[in-house]
DNA sequence: GATGAATGAGCTTTCATTCAT
DNA sequence: AATGAATGAAAGCTCATTCAT
């Protein structure tokens, strides 16, 4: 419901409704709106946290962006998260799941991006922190850009788009360019 | 209103009672909540035309996303602009103002790039467009996450995250560990 | 619907019906519940205040005790103050109306009430304040009662019980009986 | 519950919670709301009853007053009653209980006013019942005064109010201004 | 004896919208 | 240009009640 027609569109009402159930039924199992809301964003974070699990001790970056990219193949899944952030400033309790959540995976994202700096596959001039979290933020930025033109979204340019950012974090290659000389 | 109640709490009562008229009188200037909210939306994007008019014959790229942040000078506008870009998807006539104002800021930017690599100051292992795509996602995702975390976003921090986005788009140098043999 | 009904089966979409509109018009003009109760409140106080201004310079107890008793001319008006009063701890604005009508009236009680110390009329060896306040509950009394019993106030029985009220606030008779001599 | 939220705000849910048992706990041991209320009811006049059982054999007016006002040392008495009193109307198998109950206490008061007319320590120029339908109407009018404006109620207004209505009942003195004669 | 699931109706309140004035 | 009245629908939520377990 989130992904189709939106936070200010949801009401336990639709929810129960498309559930089989009666709006009491819902408000039985979460005591109010942010409760029902609260528990998605908890159920759609322990999702994406089994994603990453599998690539724990996994230093290719390309293959944690291909995994999150993944997440195209569910074209909900992302509508829905866009919403659940833009809503989160609202709903302090909310927005502290959010943070939690958000902080361990640029714990994780940093620790994977400073292992690559140590075997000199990710470029070590910039701090991992601050390359895990120019990395987070081109994945929300997809994000947020997918439910509005998700037409631009193509497989290839996709690929495209994850074969830029490996370049742009990857190390300068050798002889670049016989730039000057 | 929507910055600080956010788009599900926004009502057109609210908007008028702030500005210090009745219902009615909002009904008289919008037809409906749509025209209204597309309006302020325009006028977001105009203002922010108006930002990016100044580094129109610029390729200093460092300035470019320098005044992309000046706009936590004001609070509330990025936060408005999660709330407008959120909602997007469920007003189509909505989306297509969002995919037209974007689609012109994304040339912009890849003009820029492509000028900066012309010049040398950009990497051009990549090519512009794709480029234009990352830091626009970049900003997005700074954009999206600031409303929520806003503490996270130090003045120092921002112009690290600046940097360092710097960097990544800049030409390679050469190889360090080519230096010393 | 307050008398008919009780505070608690009173909903405003009842009142709204019984008034031939829609839910949304009551809330138009009161705020929410509380505002419509303290708005009925008043408008009944205010009612009283007027059958009061009628005796303000009258020291004729019984009348006064009389215009109170009048009121079961309309059954309504004891139920409905009774289901205002017994609410009004629980809504503490609305307590305050109360209060301060009521401090009005024994105030008003108890002027009455010296004047007719003054002139022989009322018994002296009890305070008119305190006076007062007896006849005020002694009128609260019946005021609750009448709602559960209204057959036991047939108009005889009231007459005799506020011709019982005047004799014991009347000054002691002469010589009672000849008691012990 | 009753005392602290009024009747209006009373739910089975909350009662059961206060409780430590759920709402099935309670619809087990009462049918349904009214008959809860109802048993609370009859368990409040049994207390009553068992107050009143002392001063049976007792002619002593004040002690019987002194007992009724020594409730207000269980702040919630008055309240509960008050909220069961006002809803009795609107219940009528509630009703009858009310009724019934409240006869019997006035023809316990009716009994010892009688009695005390043949002491002569009550003035018998007003009939005994009319007499304790006066005290039993005062009664009321306190208890229903006192949720609304507990302050009002000092121990010390308390003895005065008592004092007075005992003076009220009292047979006539000599009468004072014959004295000097 | 008591729970836990669920219903269905109803509640207060809010809202976008309409329209006569 | 703007108000004020009113609608009708829907919202989140609470509730008494039922009943299988």
């Amino acid at each position: 419901m989130l992904a189709e027609e939106g936070y200010a569109n949801t009401s336990l009402r639709k929810v129960a409704t498309r559930a089989g159930y009666t709006t009491g039924a819902v408000t039985y199992y979460f005591a109010n709106k942010d409760e029902l809301i609260t528990a998605l964003a908890e159920s759609r974070f322990d999702s994406f946290d089994a994603m990453l699990e599998g690539s724990h001790d996994d230093t290719d970056v390309k293959a944690l962006f291909g995994r999150w990219l993944a997440r195209t193949d569910d074209p909900e899944f992302w509508p829905v998260m866009i919403q659940l952030l833009a809503h989160a400033r609202y709903e302090p309790a909310f927005a502290a799941v959010i943070e939690r959540r958000y902080a361990r995976f640029r714990e994780l994202y940093t620790s994977i991006l400073a292992a690559g700096q140590a075997h000199g596959t990710v470029r070590d001039d910039i701090p991992a922190d601050l390359l895990a979290d120019q990395l987070s933020a081109i994945g929300d930025g997809w994000m947020m850009m997918f439910p509005i033109e998700p037409d631009r979204f193509t497989p290839s340019r996709l690929r495209a788009l994850v074969d830029a950012a490996v370049t742009l974090i990857s190390p300068p290659r050798r002889a670049p360019r016989e730039r000057g000389s």
